[in-house]
DNA sequence: CGCCACTTGACAACCGGTTGCCACTAATGG
DNA sequence: CCATTAGTGGCAACCGGTTGTCAAGTGGCG
């Protein structure tokens, strides 16, 4: 909007890293997916199953289908759909819900937080061997600089969505 | 966990912030390509088929499919599916390969290239905006930081992958 | 020359995620 | 008390990506 010159469209000389850090993104997404997905295989897991279980694990208290969406940044039929498969592994149960009959609560069962446990050990080491090589603070800085692009993505992509 | 200290005892306490910027990964990941779907959506064009055609604009030759798939970081048959629907909408088109009979060279037809100027200009507009709220010294941090995971997750993955 | 390994495209199946529609439960307000 | 609205699960369809299999083109090597 503050645009200080108008006619020659001076592009911001950071355009071009911002356009660098977001190809990283997504090449970094699917290198992270494709690790999980390799380092769970042994424990009949799978990346996106893997997230499930650490949402119910870091839940203090049973989760309905909805929430467990809202906490992991998906919606509400992408946690269903793994919420669903997960039961019929045994990895999860479903506790009737005294405030809504038709959602019931979601736990780990023991099975569950077992494996669990398990696969946080594997993702901990990678963790700790990141963390050697990178310092805390750099980690710190591209957090932010992530959040504030997400923020300013979200900023945009509502202000174009709410067209109801 | 039980860290393995074998010579010094290391908790590294980094090992936090890395878990957090993985998922910050994952949620911007997520959110760029919703961005896109809805930015270039007017034209008839999705995140995925913006990208191919950047890749095929910003290629000095035309390419085969599988060249474009290793450009983008997708497998062969990935580059391959939008190929062919771009093919079908006539924003791409092949010419025969001299080297290889069934391999076909992709290039932009004109349709294709105004379409990725359009979208271009609506990206550089985020980019730019982006840019203006992010310093330059940040934005290349965090890439590097994140190229640091992305090169680690890749031995890791490699090295487990070789098992075959 | 002929065989063999590699590359490539087509196709099908699957995974994880989304959207849309429908039916049912819960909550709110007249 | 009832009607409308919002929340919820089930289902089906789709998107983008992956893997695996097969047939065919390419290149090297005996």
């Amino acid at each position: 909007m503050h645009r200080r010159d108008s006619i020659p469209a001076k592009p911001e000389p950071g355009a071009a890293a911002i356009t660098q850090l977001t190809l990283t993104v997504f090449r970094l997404n699917g290198m992270l997916l494709h690790w999980g997905d390799q380092v769970v295989e042994p424990l009949g897991l799978t990346s996106a199953r893997w997230q499930m279980l650490g949402a119910l694990a870091l839940a203090s208290t049973p989760l309905t289908a909805p929430q467990v969406g809202e906490a992991m940044g998906v919606t509400r039929q992408g946690a269903q759909k793994q919420l669903n498969l997960l039961l019929e592994q045994g990895l999860v149960a479903a506790r009737p819900n005294p405030a809504h009959m038709r959602s019931p609560l979601y736990a780990l069962t023991p099975q569950g937080r077992t494996l669990y446990q398990q696969a946080d050990a594997l993702g901990a080491a990678m963790a700790d061997e990141l963390a050697s090589l990178i310092p805390v603070a750099n980690a710190r800085t591209a957090m932010r600089t992530l959040e504030t692009m997400l923020r300013q993505l979200q900023i945009a992509t509502l202000s174009s969505e709410v067209e109801s």
